[in-house]
DNA sequence: GTAATCATCT
């Protein structure tokens, strides 16, 4: 029912005179918050002189549908009567999505207090703690869980994909298999990810495989893993075959293709194949054009980049991020437009951050051009005076210009400017030793030690290269 | 009531 049905049936509703009933204030705030009226619900649940928890439960449903995740925990937090199992589990979702880690740990305190743990519930707390990063809690809860569904699995093998831990998750599988537990196509789409990521175009072709054997239904979301899968893995044909076999694609779907494509030098092929999308009516995203503009990177089409650049915003109403302004002062610094590279890191709308300043002092050094690496610190200290990481890019870039002075000068900026604090240290291996370099110590170095440290800086950075 | 696909530049 759409929400136009749903407000006839509240004309309705109200003629009859039912609308003091709480069954029936109940089911239209759950009509309402499922086709996303978010106003009606509340003013109807508003309204509600007696409220029981299912009432709550569904105007944090209609919250969480919506993707409002904050509103569906602040309704939590309002609740005047004891919360039930769903809702402990549609806040522990909200808690997932939003990175809301504190609210979560709180919930999990209540839980063990009062609650008897069920699977969806203990599923939904493991979802929490995964995609909050902390996979200490989180495997600890998965050894403990008295029982594990293929949920509880793909929770753990999506979480490691997706904090970059694709081999683990592998590894992960595996073991799920050896237990002779049959995967689906959810939990496949997360290990096809996991393949894409590593390049392992044998466990992906695998994969694909067993889903065609088995017969198990794909759909969308697989179709697109298993597109990314061949085309990360550099079999553009299988890709291009899957994408055109598909009933049905999304920006997701071509995306995957156009990375494929980009990632790949096809450049051309890229370029050719956005056009084919808008034409289309496919909507364009952010990562769209990253695909596209990093295929102009690689290849130095300035011209089309800019103009791609432009029309992000002029066109398709999507306004450019850091890592688009990123991919074009690279493109700039690629073309030999240091200085055009530089006012666009100077007047973007966000702060620059390491990386974009590391390509821009990175292309000084490449072209030889001192005067203009010396202005571009001069920048990075007065934007980011606050940042000792900064301070570890510049000692790097001076150790590997072999320019000492510049130490010295960093060294008097960083006690200028106070900087003590060291929230990320550099460990750097050197012949099997881990040697942690913690900017906020430098200050306290004598010249000599900083030297050995950028030495060593020095060192690793020819290593690598 | 819990789980999934796309992501540039060192």
């Amino acid at each position: 029912m759409g929400s136009r049905e749903g407000r006839q049936v509240h004309g309705v509703v109200v003629k009859l005179g039912l609308l003091a009933d709480l069954y029936v204030q109940n089911s239209l705030i759950r009509c309402y918050g499922a086709c996303g009226d978010l106003s009606c619900a509340g003013k109807v649940f508003d309204e509600m002189v007696v409220r029981d928890v299912v009432s709550w439960n569904s105007l944090i449903s209609g919250f969480m549908k919506a993707g409002h995740f904050d509103e569906a925990i602040s309704v939590f937090f309002r609740m005047d009567v004891e919360p039930s199992i769903a809702t402990l589990v549609s806040v522990l979702a909200a808690c997932a999505r939003n990175g809301n880690l504190c609210t979560g740990k709180g919930i999990h305190g209540v839980i063990e207090r009062r609650f008897k743990v069920n699977l969806v519930l203990g599923n939904a707390m493991l979802d929490m703690y995964v995609k909050n990063g902390c996979f200490y809690e989180a495997k600890k809860m998965f050894d403990e869980l008295p029982t594990r569904d293929i949920v509880s699995w793909t929770i753990m093998i999506t979480g490691l994909v997706q904090s970059d831990h694709p081999k683990e998750s592998l590894e992960l599988f595996s073991m799920m298999r050896t237990l002779g537990i049959s995967p689906d196509a959810i939990i496949l789409t997360s290990v096809l990810s996991a393949c894409a990521s590593l390049g392992t175009l044998d466990f992906g072709t695998w994969v694909h495989e067993y889903i065609n054997q088995r017969g198990i239904k794909w759909d969308i979301h697989t179709g697109t893993a298993i597109v990314d899968m061949y085309a990360k893995c550099g079999c553009i044909e299988m890709a291009l075959q899957i994408f055109y076999s598909m009933p049905q694609r999304n920006t997701f779907t071509w995306n995957a293709l156009l990375c494929g494509l980009a990632m790949h030098g096809l450049v051309h092929e890229a370029l050719d194949l956005f056009e084919v999308m808008t034409i289309s009516g496919v909507e364009p995203n952010e990562i769209t054009f990253l695909a596209i503009l990093t295929a102009c990177c690689h290849s130095g089409l300035v011209d089309e980049g800019r103009k791609y650049f432009e029309n992000m915003s002029k066109l398709y109403n999507l306004l450019p991020k850091l890592e688009h302004y990123g991919c074009m002062i690279d493109l700039f610094c690629r073309a030999g437009l240091l200085e055009e590279a530089v006012e666009l890191a100077r007047t973007m709308p966000m702060k620059p951050d390491m990386l974009i300043w590391g390509v821009l002092l990175n292309a000084c050094t490449t072209v030889g051009n001192v005067e203009l690496s010396h202005r571009i610190q001069d920048y990075i200290l007065e934007l980011d005076h606050d940042d000792s990481g900064v301070f570890v890019l510049l000692s790097n870039i001076s150790a590997i210009n072999q320019r000492w002075s510049n130490v010295t000068r960093l060294r008097r900026l960083m006690k200028d400017r106070g900087v003590k604090k060291a929230p990320g240290s550099s460990v750097i291996e050197v012949d099997g030793k881990a040697h942690e370099f913690v900017v906020g110590d430098i200050s306290h170095l004598q010249t000599e030690e900083i030297y050995k440290v950028l030495n060593l800086i020095n060192s690793v950075y020819h290593e690598s290269h």
